[in-house]
This record gives structure tokens, C-alpha cells and sequence, in this order.
DNA sequence: GTCTATATCTCGATAGAC
DNA sequence: GTCTATCGAGATATAGAC
């Protein structure tokens, strides 16, 4: 019964998805070599062979998480939709995916604390590529300033004040849980609150200024 | 010429100081203990006679800057403010004060990265007390609703997306300088047009919805 | 490729002289 | 109170047998 596909798995991968869960929970310098080859079912010396190091290990890591991170909007950002709903849509998915990955959201704020330097080659082709994400968004709001959609926002700083909203309060949930018993009570329901109060806030904030009377 | 009183200043005092910075430039993981008896110019042991563990004075450390931080709001919730005015110095003092003491909030959030743990007393005290900064807020932003100033917008969303974007784009300075010319340029500069940007957006965001016609 | 055993290092903490 | 010297835990990394 057994498929002779799933048995062995490469031992590479298996010591990855260790890595993976290991360094999410602990952070890099919190994760332990041991206890991502307990994870892994093997033993440390394996890592090494494998990985030359725990920098290695990570940046391995850390790149494929990036990648899926970044790839994981393609499906949101279909041209054509008005503004409205690129923004909703965009709010959902980032929310969605930021709660479901929570790891990868508090690894990428570690490395941003350490000075990023990890980041550097990602974020270096982000800036320089018409394609990327961020290039993509700003794009989309000079489009709706253009079509008169919106009215004249800045586009990078419109662009941090979203993203700041998706995010920092998941980064801060300790907090946010301590100050607030409805995040503490069903931080699900309060996630759901939060997406309708953050569309609605900046759309709002966006609108086209009336022309006189 | 000397006067007596700044020849020894106190070796406690000396030792908070040194590590204040050092745990401030490294994290509470990345500081090492030698490094901190050297900022302070004396050893190691003496920072064990004096406070017990790196635990303990990293938080001596921290609780001492985390109380500044909440201090430092008194003067801008002065009761009276119209709204607007309220929020925009509110934004000004914040930014103003996260961009001085990026220390404080770097420490803050690695804290909330680790689960807070440290956190813990002192936001259960700020959650019970009807004086605390952000029951003062969002008492505000009640008040503001009540006189017809802004729209119903839930406080304590309201309240976390100006936090957020006051306070994201300086923990993710690194990441933001990468992708943005503007802010690696003149970090100071965007610093100034984010306060406009956040204070415009919000208010607008918030405006009263016009009764029918 | 995978294991055991160990080298090497770093750091926090303590003992004990002065 | 302040120093020197050192202990001992815990981590990464490597050597070498199988």
C-alpha cells in the first residue's frame, strides 16, 4: 500500500518544514539546532550536513516564506476592479493570510528589528521590478487618483497606513488582547471587526473631495 | 573644582544608563552583559551585586522607559480640544516621540514578539484604570462621537489604526527605507509628510455622515 | 547519508580576595 | 563596593566511525 513516494520524502525537505515550524515558534535566535532535528526526526549533525549552518538554515527558510508571502496577493490583485473593491479585497486577503501565517508575520518584524539585512536582496528587487507587490498597489491608487475615484493621497504613505492596519495588530496581539476584552474574548470575531472598520475608515478617508457646492 | 556630586553619580545610576542603551541597541537577547560593564566602565559582577540577573535589570530597565512613554501623553490629552486638534497633536506627540526614543518602541515591540510576559502588570493596571492612556483615548473618541465631532466609529479600532500608523513605519524603518526613495533619503522629511498624511486621512475618515441632503 | 562523540566557544552567574 | 578568576550550562559546529 505504500506508494514508494511518501516513505522516505527526502530527508532536505523534512529537515525544511522542521526548520520551518521551529523557527516560527521560537524566532532565529530563540530556535534551537536540537530541537529542529528532534521536529525532524533526525539529529543535529544532519543540519549541517544539509544546510552549512543556522544562518544557512534560516535564510532558506526565511526566502521560500517571502516568496509565498509576496505571491500569495497575485489572485487579489486582478486589473479592472474599481477601486472600492481592490481595496476590500486587498484588506481581506492580507488579514486572512497575516492570521494564517502568523509566523511568517513575526519573523519578518524580527529581521525589521535586526536591521532587515536578511531582507535586503528581496526588498532590493521588490523596489526595482514594475511587478511587485508594492509597485503594483501604488500603481492601482495613482489609477484611482487618475480616474477620480479617490481623491489626491500620497500613494507610499497610504500604502504603509493600510498595510500598518493589516498588520500591527497582530504583531502587538499581547497587547491588544491585554487592553481589550473583546479581542481577548474571540480574536476571530474582533479580526472580522477589524477588516470592516479599517475598509470602511480609509475609503472614506479617500474619497473624492466635492467640488464647490 | 569639582563639585562633589558628579565625581561618582552613583554606580546604580551609571549601570541603568549603560544598559538602557545597550539593550536598547541590541534587544534583550542580543545585549551581553560585558557590554553593558563596559558602557558603564566598571565589570560584569558588579552588575549581579547590583541587580540580580540580566533579567532583573533588563526589567528595571524597561518598566522605567515604559513609564515614561505613558507620561509623556499627559500634556497632550488636555480635556476641552476639539477633535481634530486633539487627534493631530495626539499624531505629532507620538511620532515625535517613537522617532526620539526608538529604543522604547523597539524594546516594546520584541517584547510583544516574545509574548509580553513583561508586560503584563503593567498593562493589566492600565486596562482597570479609568486614567490610563488608552481609556483616555477612546473616552475621547466617545465624547467626539456624543457631540456630533466625528462619525460612530468603534473607539477601539479607531484607536489601534492610529496607533498603527504612527507607530509601524518606524519598527519597519528598514523595510520602509528599502522600498521607499523618499524615506531613505530624508527620514525626517517623511517623517513630517506621514504626520500630515495620517492626521488628513483620519479626519476625513471620520467625518460626520451628512443626514439626507 | 546518517549516526555518536566531542571540540570549541560564549555567556550568565558566583566565589572570594581586597 | 569593587575587583579577578572561574565555574558550569548550553549552544553551534565538526570529526570520524559505520
Amino acid at each position: 500500500m505504500t506508494t514508494g513516494i511518501e516513505t522516505t520524502e527526502g530527508t532536505e525537505e523534512r529537515i525544511f518544514e522542521a526548520a520551518r515550524k521551529v523557527f516560527a515558534r521560537k524566532g532565529r535566535d530563540g530556535a534551537r539546532m536540537q530541537e529542529i532535528a528532534d521536529e525532524a526526526g533526525i539529529n543535529r549533525a544532519l543540519l549541517h550536513y544539509y544546510f552549512r549552518s543556522k544562518q544557512g538554515l534560516f535564510e532558506a527558510v526565511f526566502a521560500h516564506m517571502f516568496e509565498q508571502y509576496m505571491r500569495s496577493f497575485d489572485a487579489v490583485l486582478e486589473p479592472g476592479q474599481p477601486f472600492p473593491e481592490l481595496l476590500r479585497r486587498f484588506v481581506d486577503h492580507y488579514i486572512d493570510y497575516a492570521i494564517e501565517h502568523e509566523d511568517m508575520i513575526r519573523l519578518m518584524m524580527g529581521e525589521n528589528l535586526r536591521g532587515a539585512s536578511i531582507l535586503g536582496e528581496a526588498l532590493a528587487a521588490a523596489k526595482h521590478s514594475e511587478s511587485s507587490l508594492p509597485n503594483r498597489i501604488e500603481h492601482a491608487i495613482r489609477a484611482a487618483i487618475h480616474s477620480g475615484e479617490i481623491r489626491e493621497v500620497d500613494p507610499s504613505h497610504t500604502l504603509l497606513t493600510i498595510v500598518s492596519a493589516c498588520i500591527h495588530f497582530i504583531v502587538m496581539k499581547p497587547t491588544v488582547q491585554a487592553m481589550n476584552p473583546d479581542a481577548e474574548a474571540d480574536f476571530s470575531a474582533f479580526t472580522e471587526a477589524r477588516k470592516q472598520h479599517i475598509t470602511d475608515l480609509l475609503l472614506l478617508g479617500m474619497q473624492p473631495v466635492e467640488v464647490a457646492s
